[in-house]
DNA sequence: ATCCAGGACGCTG
DNA sequence: CAGCGTCATGGA
């Protein structure tokens, strides 16, 4: 069924954003297991047409597509750059993804490459998360059958110094840690929390905040965002996160959603920056 | 071989 | 609070 005809680029947006690891692709059609099942995405000319297990309302939200991105660039038409980085790239959405799943993904994205995530990601869902059945689509494991894992069974699929980050996380989730309870925090409140558990900190905590729980003004700094900055805005000579809240109070509410364009941008080289 | 990747953590000034 | 070494892993 079609879902949608708003403007969304399906491998820009679950693959080469870099924001999502778990999409994989198959002659054209972009797959994944979702909450309710396996769900295959593709562009066609009516718009963007789905089959599999889902819930219309529910998938619509986890592409964003819900969101008036028109306005959003427009919100942006009086910083330059902003507008600039936005145009770079039409379709590219910010998802929301399940709180868990980008808690795991980006605790396990530190001091990681993109396609060394994805790798680690794949291989913990083939693991411990539900088999489809065929044989290419895993759901993605629970905090129970995380925290389920030995260290050791971890470290086999090859997490690294990151296999007690993620018990420990899981277990925090059991013991009652509310992922759901940031979506309804206010930004610093939740940030705050978030950067308590293992393996999360300043960084990692702006990335399942944006991705994860809906705050749209969260600004991850990661070394290409701290470039850019650099570069383009003249925010320099301070700490990663005090050029997180710069970003923050010169792009509003939605300096997040920027960020992912600027993200962008950078890393694929669509902008001149400047060497370290 | 050395450096880098959507950094976090613990220890020292 | 800031600065710095360390932490696995694999590709360039």
């Amino acid at each position: 069924m079609i879902i949608g005809n708003e403007p969304l680029d399906l491998r820009l947006t679950l693959i080469d954003s870099a924001q999502c690891f778990r999409w994989t692709e198959r002659d054209g059609r972009f797959g994944a297991a979702l909450e309710r099942g396996p769900v295959w995405l593709r562009q066609t000319d009516g718009g963007i047409e789905a089959e599999g297990d889902f819930d219309p309302a529910a998938l619509r939200r986890y592409l964003d597509l819900d969101r008036d991105y028109g306005a959003i660039a427009a919100e942006f038409a009086h910083i330059d750059q902003a507008r600039r980085a936005m145009a770079l790239f039409p379709g590219l959405r910010v998802l929301n993804q399940p709180p868990w799943e980008a808690l795991v993904c980006f605790i396990l994205s530190a001091n990681n490459n993109v396609a060394r995530i994805r790798s680690l990601t794949d291989a913990l869902c083939r693991h411990c998360g539900a088999d489809c059945g065929d044989g290419v689509l895993y759901g993605f494991p629970g905090p129970e059958a995380l925290a389920a894992c030995t260290e050791e069974a971890l470290r086999a699929l090859r997490v690294g110094y990151r296999a007690p980050y993620l018990i420990g996380a899981a277990r925090r989730v059991l013991e009652g840690f509310s992922l759901d309870g940031l979506r309804d925090m206010p930004y610093d409140e939740a940030h705050a929390r978030l950067t308590g558990l293992p393996g999360v900190g300043d960084k990692v905590a702006d990335c399942v905040l944006l991705f994860g729980c809906g705050h749209a003004s969260a600004f991850p700094v990661d070394v290409w965002v701290a470039r850019l900055l650099r570069d383009w805005f003249g925010i320099s000579g301070c700490s990663r996160p005090a050029m997180a809240r710069r970003a923050r109070a010169l792009l509003g509410p939605h300096a997040g959603l920027m960020q992912q364009f600027l993200f962008h941008a950078a890393r694929m080289g669509a902008i001149e920056l400047s060497e370290d």
